[in-house]
DNA sequence: TAGGATTTGTGCGTATGTATT
DNA sequence: TAATACATACGCACAAATCCT
């Protein structure tokens, strides 16, 4: 079985946690996470806490400062747009690196997520809408066996997950749910008809399309 | 200027050293770093190597295991030749993203690393000829200004470079060396025409061949 | 300028897990 | 199976750095 050792899952645990909080902006750039504070709250000691942190620095979200504190990173524009240059480049070798063979299975996971937006549209949520769009990225890397590729392009979507959350308001939350879902359909299209490259084609084509917006509004 | 904390400098040069020896087989696959016996070496505690070999984990190059220790990870050589895959597209990309103008002290570099691979030539040295590799791998990553494109090129080519050094001794060292130096000849010359595009794809063609090379030893 | 409050970095003793006898 | 040896994981106390008064 995947046993894991207890220490690596709360390690796992603490530090998705806390990713997700900095990139839903529920820390803001600026936020100082204090090492004591948050053991206290999960019930450890400062350690694991550290390590957990270390490796948030690593993948740049905070910087660690002695005698200051653990910093959530301010969003650079200039080097989010060349960070989603990448990302547009990665989403499209995803069709080309080893994709994996379309399944029943795969099609289903893409209808689900599909009712999920249409749920959304309903019923628009930026919070839930960027949670989605999360586990939609996720969905996406999944289609190749590169690990490589998906490793680095999760990676990257952390580092920008920020910037769309906090450019989002200004634009309007119903018309970005509704792109998104067209996405979503494309995206199941694609895959109905067992072309994987099309498919991300597709997801290419939406952080091209994603970029030119946030330009709009910086402009 | 660029001070850096005395804590920070001291976790990059251990960083540095332990990486640079198990990309250079000093520590081979399967090699248990005892973080007791590496803090005598480097005069600390166990701590400040713990957060080193957190990050030497993260970044695939040791696994960490409750109880047994810190072992150098094994190769594997799907994985490698998939992460191959990544890194000629990465290296392409290099002159499509950002691309760095090229200057006069840039062409000076490659001038300076095309004198060193023909020194390499007079007397050849496997270990000399991968650390050559290394540094011009880090001067080619500094001709884009697209940090992550950066960052994603050097976190896999220290993933990959082991398996070039298992392999050569099965290769011809003589011929590794001269083909290595057609590279940087031919880099050279792109470069001197100011065509980084074209310096890319040279790059790109060569992590080809390497591939093919390899992939000519294990069949 | 100096000093105290607060924060992260370090060192070490102990707990916990693993492998071997 | 149990006991022993030895490795990493953890918690805590203290050192060092920073900031504010």
């Amino acid at each position: 079985m995947s046993e894991q050792s207890d220490a690596r899952t709360r390690f796992l645990r603490l530090h998705d946690m806390l990713r997700m909080r900095i990139c839903l902006l529920d820390y803001p750039p600026g936020t100082r996470l204090s090492e004591e504070a948050l053991a206290t709250e999960f019930g450890t000691s400062r350690t694991p806490l550290r390590r957990v942190l270390a490796r948030l620095e690593d993948e740049g979200l905070v910087v660690s400062q002695h005698g200051v504190g653990n910093i959530v990173t301010d969003i650079d524009p200039g080097e989010m747009a060349r960070t989603y240059d990448l990302r547009r480049e990665l989403a499209g070798l995803v069709g080309r690196l080893s994709p994996v063979p379309i399944t029943d299975e795969i099609i289903a996971k893409a209808s689900g997520f599909l009712d999920q937006g249409l749920a959304l549209l309903e019923q628009p949520d930026i919070r839930a809408l960027a949670h989605l769009n999360m586990v939609y990225f996720h969905f996406g890397t999944s289609l190749t066996l590169n690990e490589a590729l998906r490793e680095m392009s999760e990676r990257l979507y952390y580092r920008t997950a920020r910037i769309w959350l906090t450019v989002t308001p200004h634009l309007n939350l119903v018309d970005e749910t509704a792109i998104f879902v067209s996405e979503l359909r494309d995206s199941l299209s694609a895959l109905q008809a067992r072309d994987g490259q099309a498919a991300a084609d597709i997801r290419r084509a939406h952080i091209s399309l994603c970029i030119a917006r946030m330009n709009a509004v910086k402009g």
